[in-house]
DNA sequence: TATGAATGAGCGTTCATTCAT
DNA sequence: TATGAATGAACGCTCATTCAT
């Protein structure tokens, strides 16, 4: 049962949405606090209310954003599946968590942009990153390597360099198919390149009897 | 022998370095021309004389950035390397060739954080990274890797998503190393996490035997 | 009764009415913004709420002169005298239009210095003064003209030119009044001066018994 | 015989005549030195080495033109002209005055124009507007008209108020011809227009049959 | 609580002016 | 003499922020 939401959060949302819109659009330092006001259809002076400082609309935006997707979407379902899938094969599991998660990227590109890139100058959001997020996605992947490892499903390497291989492949692939989709002719569904990527890297790409010859 | 500088040339070196750095600092828009002038030892008046938009000092000293290095050290090299090493094994070029590219990357961090970050907001910049960057990377990358498949030391898979795997799990362990170094206890060197991220290419992570039991 | 004016209207009339009076001393390129803030008792950033651009505070403030004072007190009152003298002879009705004019003229002098000015270089003002006024004034005069050439009172020449011709008379009095009074010994006042003016465009300045002589 | 012009006098005019043009198209204080060392085909520096302040520049132009054209192409032919023709009739004379008065003044329009304009702003100007133009034409024109007055050829009037009052109605003729030619159907030629305007101010408007009878 | 009006520091940019060559 | 490079004060304008209502 929803409770009914208060005005004041109504126009706080407003804010927040149109600001991190705004944000992802022109940049956090490019997007006067007079656009967010227009675009949130309120007072310029509103948002001092709620924000006292630019900043803070900033950081209490995307703060806000990880504690509600960072926590309860990125971290837990990834447990969730991670619960439910467990018994299954690695390839199986890997495959419907990466599925999962980049749904999840994609409907919230829009924080997840302003993020990555506010995070460069902001020494309060690198903090909240490292902590809130990189830590916790780390903890989560490297133990379920070396789940894996110890179940003898998968070889005894280094699972973080294992796990953040896997991301960045994916992160790469994900953002050339919004930046570059046309880059190199690839017909490849983003499900199709999931699976090769997958593939690619239970598999090796070793031409094995080849490699004998040699 | 180098031939001595004219001075104009000096003062617009020394302006874009100064706009560059600070850029990669507080982000293009949060850096007033002001305090380029002021690194950069002249006057505010100066930089617009070389540059009559603020906007041109930023494109400007990319594409000036991007002609000398991704031409140069970018592109060109990787085909020299690629010619002096391409009899050897692709384990042995592909390594040769990730170091040496990192060691530019590094040295060139700085334009490099500006371009990445500053190609979301505008469009010349894009166009000039697609076509001067991206698609020659791409273009020379998944080349090497079909070469080596014709060879039949790899397997016949879809280039464009190996190379762009490769290129991801890379990218991803430098600004792991860049920005959180101390995330999951990590002891290797970055040439050893690259021979690491290499050979799991190369190899896969499955456990042959194992999975075989299964 | 005047209802209140809100505060906004004050001062936006506050800011027309200073930088009208400081184009007219200054010239509008070489009044700037700051000073017109300073003479409004206002911040410099208020100025751009109300006219985004320092060229709209020129046109605006011209365009609201013509559209109060031309219309209201130039044209109008122009016919409201007319029909009142209709039936006064040409020589009783033209001496006290031009009076009228003429007080209204130096009442106004700091908007109509600035508009004269101003046409020259603005093409939007150009429009708006050759439509809204010179127009106007020019299909008032002659058919005035031309009303009492057909009751016969005046000979049948160009009403356009006679009208002019008054008016450029006129013009040149008033102008040498006001900026080199003491040229040429003349002791006349405004109104003499107009009376004689008048009387030389009524009659001639021929000597016709000289004349007949010769 | 022409001598043969000093390089840098040759300089001096170029820059002279490039600031008049464009001193007359954008005004003075909206011209920049840079715009005018362009049109003059030289560096900005140099401007400063013949005028050091951009003041001086307007000033001297001026002042030069007054002295060229005011002193040898305005009074003197004036009287020039006047002596040769000094026994026609008053019509005939100030028909041909006029008219070589205006070839003049289309040919030199630009320095009037930006001395008409400037004159408001530069108290400099004013002055030597008044010594050196105003009255010396004034004087040259009331001892002209009183000559006629004297001959009986004209009637005693005010000389200033006929003078200036023929002045103005030319002056707006002019003007109108310039700004606003198709104002008021009117097909008349320039000097079609002077010998109507002579005609009226030496016979008058006033229907002397009709006005007897009232 | 929300607004509209105002602020003023600071921004990108211009421009008259200087000066070494 | 003329230039090209540099200057820095001042300009038009923006924007985060304040505050009376």
């Amino acid at each position: 049962m929803k409770t009914k939401k208060k005005k004041s959060q109504i126009t706080e949302d407003k804010i927040i949405e149109s600001a991190l819109n705004l944000f992802s659009e022109y940049g956090y330092s490019a997007t006067p606090t007079s656009m967010i006001a227009k675009k949130a259809g309120i007072s310029e002076g509103t948002i001092f209310k709620y924000f006292p400082k630019k900043k803070d609309l900033l950081v209490s935006s995307l703060t806000r954003f990880i504690d509600k997707y960072g926590e309860k979407l990125v971290i837990s379902p990834l447990e969730n599946n991670y619960q439910i899938h467990k018994n299954e094969k690695f390839e199986d599991l890997i495959k419907v968590i990466i599925k999962e998660r980049i749904r999840l990227f994609i409907k919230q590109s829009v924080p997840i942009r302003v993020l990555l890139t506010e995070v460069q100058y902001h020494e309060e959001l690198r903090e909240i990153v490292i902590n809130k997020l990189s830590k916790k996605i780390i903890y989560f992947g490297t133990n379920m390597i070396e789940d894996y490892i110890k179940k003898g499903e998968l070889i005894d390497k280094n699972s973080l360099v294992i796990f953040r291989s896997i991301m960045g492949a994916i992160m790469l692939m994900v953002i050339q198919k919004f930046t570059a989709p046309n880059i190199g002719q690839n017909n490849l569904s983003m499900d199709e390149e999931i699976d090769l990527i997958v593939d690619i890297f239970l598999n090796g790409i070793k031409n094995s009897k080849a490699s004998d010859k040699i």
